[in-house]
DNA sequence: TTTTTTGTTCTGTTATTGCAGAACTAAAAA
DNA sequence: TTTTTAGTTCTGCAATAACAGAACAAAAAA
């Protein structure tokens, strides 16, 4: 595993993330994790990777910990805390972001109660709008539901080429 | 149409699009086309109505522009520009918010490349998360076409309370 | 032609964000 | 008990983003 190309792949993620609105040291974090191996680091392994300040680690595993998308696990006898991408809730990381479609489509329904119907064509625009928002939010939970049924799927095949 | 009750709503629909990414006052001038009647707007009146500098306005439209969700009309013997919500492109403001799953979805699968097979549960992990970037992204043009449909139903609809 | 309108672009200021460094805390170790 | 470990929180600084104001440009109007 050459040093330099996982910095690099790091470094990648990072602007992908970046792009995302994530802070900088959040996305390199996600990047490494998704890199590591073993895939659980210390808070000092972060640090020195990372090559940042205390604060700088703790405060974004934080965050990270907030989205949902880093945990942390413990063995017993070692009180360091092993911090790891929780790949479990990412479901839940993509449906949190999708909060804010639901919250354009409140607005938009708002928007629709209000205004006049004296320019019906552009208030046939913001319906088409309003159901665009619906259409995809009632697509979601079949997705994930889709999704559900092939991690299931994944996990059998996983067990068939270790037994 | 009670001012202060505008006023509230553009700033509402303000923070929804400042949560979701954008500045401040590019949310701002959304919830003003929101509920502009007439749903055109002169630059003027953008800079009135926003109290914002003209600089702040041009920078601010362009952007969103550049998003795809405003555009604007022209009237012949007018040199105005009349700028509007562009909601039939909307789709595509949606659609280009998924960017970001295509670019997460490359970079996971480039990770499962380059990891080891010695954290199988862990590398089984990814391959559930690019499995979920994949099922999203493999939806989205279904969603899309299903909204095509709504949106030719909702035309009829409204013609026929029209004729 | 000069002047006005309708914006745009450049420069500087202010507000916000992201991070470092140090001080601090709680629990374990010595 | 004191000391070390493993982090957290607070304060301040540096980088960036958002905006204002002024100078500018292109076309129309006078």
């Amino acid at each position: 595993m050459e040093e330099k190309k996982v910095k690099d792949m790091v470094e990648r993620i990072g602007i992908v993330c970046d792009k995302d609105g994530m802070p900088p040291l959040a996305g390199r974090m996600v990047g490494f994790f998704l890199l590591a191996e073993p895939p659980h680091k210390t808070f000092d392994e972060l640090t020195e990777f990372l090559q940042a300040s205390k604060s700088a680690i703790s405060t974004t595993l934080r965050f990270l910990e907030g989205q949902g998308m880093v945990e942390y696990i413990t063995f017993s006898g070692d009180r360091k805390r092993y911090f790891r991408l929780s790949v479990e809730s990412w479901g839940n990381v993509i449906l949190s972001k999708m909060d804010f479609l639901k919250m354009m489509r409140e607005r938009i329904a708002a928007v629709l109660e209000i205004r006049s119907d004296a320019y019906p064509e552009f208030n046939l625009g913001l319906k088409s709008m309003h159901a665009l928002y619906d259409i995809f939010l009632d697509g979601m939970p079949i997705l994930m539901q889709k999704w559900e049924e092939k991690v299931k799927e994944l996990k059998k095949e996983s067990e068939g080429t270790v037994i």
